[in-house]
DNA sequence: AGGCGCATGTAAGCCGTTACATGATTCC
DNA sequence: GGAATCATGTAACGGCTTACATGCGCCT
């Protein structure tokens, strides 16, 4: 069974050729949304597939010093992500800086505390800028309400973006009035 | 600056003092919440935090083969960690598995698909579920509503989860509504 | 007698990040 | 002449997972 990344290479493929430096871009936008990696990653990644028939590729001729390679999924590659989809969800491992930061931040003074987490705001405001373009560009494409094609795959994606933003605009709100409401023990901070 | 466990277990040391053993069962719950970590990476983290001078240890008399160590924070301790709360906060890398299964689930037949989303659903409800137990706890301890208490940081950290579990359980929501109510081609799955 | 909780560590291997390395073509 | 894009790889290092390893005290 293929790792994560092998994985969304596997998805990337089952939607058309690729060379591997197009694997790479299409890793930042639009997959890096929801997982990121870099070249150095997927270029052995891609040799581990092959190895194990998941993939192939042809030779074509490209500008570098090295050989381009176009690469296709093949059928044991379509079974692999297909049982890799069935797969029993188990607790997918968590980490989310923003959170953790969160956990702390009762060390600092109130307008301290209010600075970082109106600076992780203005993140989420962004990021949920940049997923309503997409959401746009999507729902002009033919194909973006039907299960049964890759645009309504890449649709459900930045749903889950999309609502991922809005709750962390929503959290940093919530924080937000709470630090500048309440008053707590009267001072700027931890008793010092 | 210590990495994010570092940060993580500074956190948890500015609560007060704590054994190792302490530390890997309060990372799995409440912080395993919002970053996982077991026994195996924490026991070498700490070694490196005290090396820095971050933390410091005391041996107390246990019940093993090797001494009971009890961890305190330091002043350079806390100072670290309120340095790294106020770092500008550059992109932190996502990993979100549910998504990436959701953008090859076009590759499922309708009955298949519905039944992956069914599943992801459930956990994100269970997920809620947990929460909300935590919060109810949380609010009746008190400091809960004082900026500068540290039950403060565990209540940011609850509502953060809650976010996002009920953020998940809507686009489960939005995806099985899309699922059951388009025809696509008329199909139960990709054309063959 | 066996299992669980307390308590601490090491080792092997994979995953991920950052940096090093090369070289053609195209655009400014 | 220089920067960006196309195109592919390797190396070093640190993070993370899984498994191995030990041993006491308490409860059933």
């Amino acid at each position: 069974m293929p790792s994560g990344l092998g994985c969304a290479l596997l998805g990337l493929l089952a939607r058309g050729e690729q060379t591997g430096y197009e694997l790479s871009r299409r890793m930042r936008r639009p997959v890096g949304f929801f997982w990121t990696a870099t070249h150095s990653q997927i270029y052995p990644e891609l040799a581990r597939l092959t190895e194990a028939g998941l993939i192939d590729f042809e030779i074509v001729d490209g500008a570098g010093p090295r050989e381009t390679k176009r690469y296709r999924i093949t059928a044991d590659g379509i079974a692999a992500l297909v049982e890799w989809l069935q797969l029993p969800g188990r607790q997918q491992p968590v980490r989310d800086v923003d959170t953790l930061r969160a956990y702390s931040l009762w060390l600092l003074g109130r307008t301290d505390a209010l600075g970082v987490v109106r600076a992780m705001r203005r993140r989420y405001v962004e990021q949920l800028r940049v997923l309503e373009g997409e959401l746009h560009e999507i729902e002009h494409t033919p194909g973006a309400h039907d299960p049964s094609q890759m645009t309504f795959g890449n649709r459900l994606a930045v749903e889950s973006g999309l609502r991922s933003a809005r709750a962390g605009i929503e959290w940093t709100d919530w924080m937000i009035a709470r630090l500048e409401t309440t008053t707590g023990s009267g001072e700027d901070g931890p008793g010092e």
